[in-house]
DNA sequence: TCAGCAGGAAACGCAACCGTTTCTTCGGAG
DNA sequence: CTCCGAAGAAACGGTTGCGTTTCCTGCTGA
């Protein structure tokens, strides 16, 4: 049985961050008050307040921890493989359980100019560096011209999915992304 | 002087919508509250609740209203001119005082399904119709070759812009928008 | 083993905002 | 000119969630 038993300090709140991804997913991120954190969670509320200095840093932390978690990488030894594995990774992020968390993350940015700055400098700044390192090495094994405008190449494949997402809500699948990589990176990186 | 007129009708509903996007900008979405929406237009509540049924649909009235005359179009004759033209005109919504607006639908689109419905079935889909007719007049003309996959092409260049503007927060400018079309739409498009 | 730290339950006061009601006053249509 | 509908001011009760406090209890680590 693990009912009645009193968890603490790790475990405890690895199940605090559960229960606010929890009410994310299913009532939206309106819905994680602390009253409702703490009861989904079987929890008190002073036990959040002993950690967190209030609803907006519980919701930061919850969220940036799910998001960084997600964040795809690959070398495959190719370059059309190493893209197909990261917008796999991104495709089915954006598809499975986390979905409405990357919503929720990008939702709440608007109002959360110190998530916004974590969000961008870590998850984002982090994305952004893998896939610098990812296309220096297709170009160093000639899949991809030298002079192809990184800053460019490295976020199109992510933000025809993130557009999908957030803005059209049209679907996302793997047949989607080996349209991308076929139809619109290789094209823009090949040798003109 | 405007002051101590009784404000009636059509006048006093743009006062009121204004009043909303003004709240978007400076203090966020969540600023737009009844009370401060009155106070703001220099109304009272009961003229809100005469015309909207409440909260949720004031500010879905507000923002829709304003996205939609958001949305650039174009017809230059070229595919390359055309789509410099609609990207500018995104670029500038994305960059000027409108730029707040768009973040917060997006944004209210994650806890509000009638106006995700609303925003995807009214501007999503009728830029994208407006995009389709662009990239037919540019096959026509022979500058896309006509098996170029629609669905990916008339997005590629917004989705680009939206992430920037909603996700990584790097800046959007108009030398950002030529190399869009040169780097990356007219090498996707171009005959193989 | 036992002291004390941390978890958990309950209730608190407080503030904000909801949506409504009442009443007064302006101003536009006939 | 006058009448009626709409604007505007004010206050209402009710709810919700914040962040805090108090108190008890069980687990953990010395």
């Amino acid at each position: 049985m693990t009912t009645s038993t009193r968890r603490h300090g790790e475990e405890l709140e690895a199940a605090i961050r559960a229960a606010v991804l929890d009410l994310v997913r299913e009532r939206g991120a309106s819905a994680v008050t602390m009253e409702a954190v703490a009861a989904r969670a079987r929890t008190s509320k002073p036990v959040l307040y002993r950690r967190w200095p209030d609803r907006a840093a519980l919701l930061r932390d919850a969220l940036l921890a799910a998001a960084t978690a997600a964040i795809p990488h690959a070398d495959t030894g190719s370059y059309r493989g190493d893209m197909l594995a990261v917008l796999h990774g991104w495709a089915d992020a954006m598809t499975g359980e986390l979905a409405p968390v990357l919503v929720a993350v990008v939702a709440a940015t608007a109002e959360d100019p110190e998530l916004a700055a974590a969000f961008r400098d870590g998850v984002i700044g982090w994305r952004k560096e893998e896939m610098g390192e990812l296309i220096a090495r297709a170009v160093a094994r000639g899949e991809v011209r030298p002079d192809v405008p990184v800053h460019l190449a490295r976020e199109l494949g992510q933000s025809l999915l993130w557009h999908r997402l957030l803005v059209s809500g049209d679907p996302i699948d793997d047949a989607l992304v080996v349209e991308i990589v076929d139809e619109v990176l290789l094209p823009v990186v090949r040798a003109r």
